[in-house]
DNA sequence: TGTACATCAGTGAACGCGCGTTCACTGATGTAC
DNA sequence: TGTACATCAGTGAACGCGCGTTCACTGATGTAC
């Protein structure tokens, strides 16, 4: 069944969304989903290969929801206002399960294979470039360094605010992220 | 010997930093020191207590470091310029073996010990009094909000930074920081 | 409609391996006499 | 100065466990006649 390999990859993803890439074994996926890990290798080559499949569709998710939510904002400025305003806000910061794949495998990237590396990189230019474009469409001078520099910071802030024990603490990281982003992007924020 | 503990911790700690938490392996910590993985437990209760005390090391030679720096500096206000300008330098990108140890766990800290949480909520607390002091001396209206966007700011683009398999973009991600990190302090950069 | 057979996703036992942990032992060192 | 003994850091074999991977087998399903 082709049903198997989907549930198995997401499984997967969500192990390695809540959990990490190396909480992902093959006992705990299969059995997670209701089955024997014998079967496993009928849908995958290896471990590896799931695993790099799980992160191919993280990025792929995450591209799909940002390319939606575009479509449905009045405008590219208020589409990239309330994605900024909701990557730092602390629903994000708990969702796991639909957050951004970007902060999630932050300190796992440089240790993931070159092809994973690959994706991520490329989720990070495309994120970069959602950002850039209605900076540059409103005349900013260089779009697409303070793209790069939100994103730091709001990757940053949320990675931070999730080390953070203390819910005050990691409350008010979000909250300071905020006005910073609004003074680097020169945008209108709520 | 007390040696062999002190050797151990460097290890552990070498290995955290180049690899991760997950890769320290008493196995491989007691043979790169060059003893056997019999003689460990006269040194420490369990692998786990290790690994917090090489964390605890960690967050205590960043500290150390970063007084000793603020010490040598013309003023706390050319100490902080000097701190932000090499934290998100293409050097402390590559150095791994003595960069922030808040970058280096960003991924990994939710995931960590209770105990090992706190030491890195304090390191964290105590960088953002490093940033603020100075800020507050010049008069910003709210030096702790700023202090943290801008550690936010820092964490994010070294950790993009790393991930990024481009050199040259790499590169850029740090480039952009900078006159980021320059505008949200008003600072004078070099 | 009923029987015989092919297909193939999933099962479960087995493998070699490295892990953290334990423990009886070794052998160098320092002290006592 | 030389011998007997205590100390104790480090050794190496062993343990139970979970890992990724392999493979002979099962049993439900669909097709052929």
């Amino acid at each position: 069944m082709e049903n198997t390999r989907e549930q198995l990859l997401v499984e997967a993803e969500r192990t390695i969304r809540n959990a990490g890439v190396q909480a992902v074994t093959l006992g705990g996926v299969t059995r997670r989903i209701g089955k024997t890990h014998g079967g496993f290798y009928g849908h995958f080559l290896s471990r590896d290969a799931m695993v790099e499949m799980a992160i191919e569709r993280m990025f792929k998710e995450s591209r799909g929801k940002r390319e939606r939510d575009a479509v449905e904002a009045a405008s590219p400025a208020e589409g990239l206002v309330a994605f900024v305003v909701h990557y730092v806000s602390p629903e994000h910061r708990d969702d796991r399960a639909a957050g951004c794949p970007l902060a999630l495998l932050a300190g796992e990237a440089p240790r993931l294979s070159a092809t994973a590396r690959e994706l991520y990189a490329r989720e990070a230019r495309s994120v970069r470039e959602f950002i850039s474009r209605p900076l540059r469409a409103r005349g900013m001078p260089v779009p697409d360094s303070v793209a790069s520099a939100m994103l730091a910071e709001m990757v940053g802030a949320i990675c931070l605010a999730r080390a953070e024990p203390n819910a005050a603490e990691s409350a008010a990281i979000l909250a300071a992220a905020r006005p910073a982003l609004r003074d680097l992007s020169g945008l209108r924020f709520p």
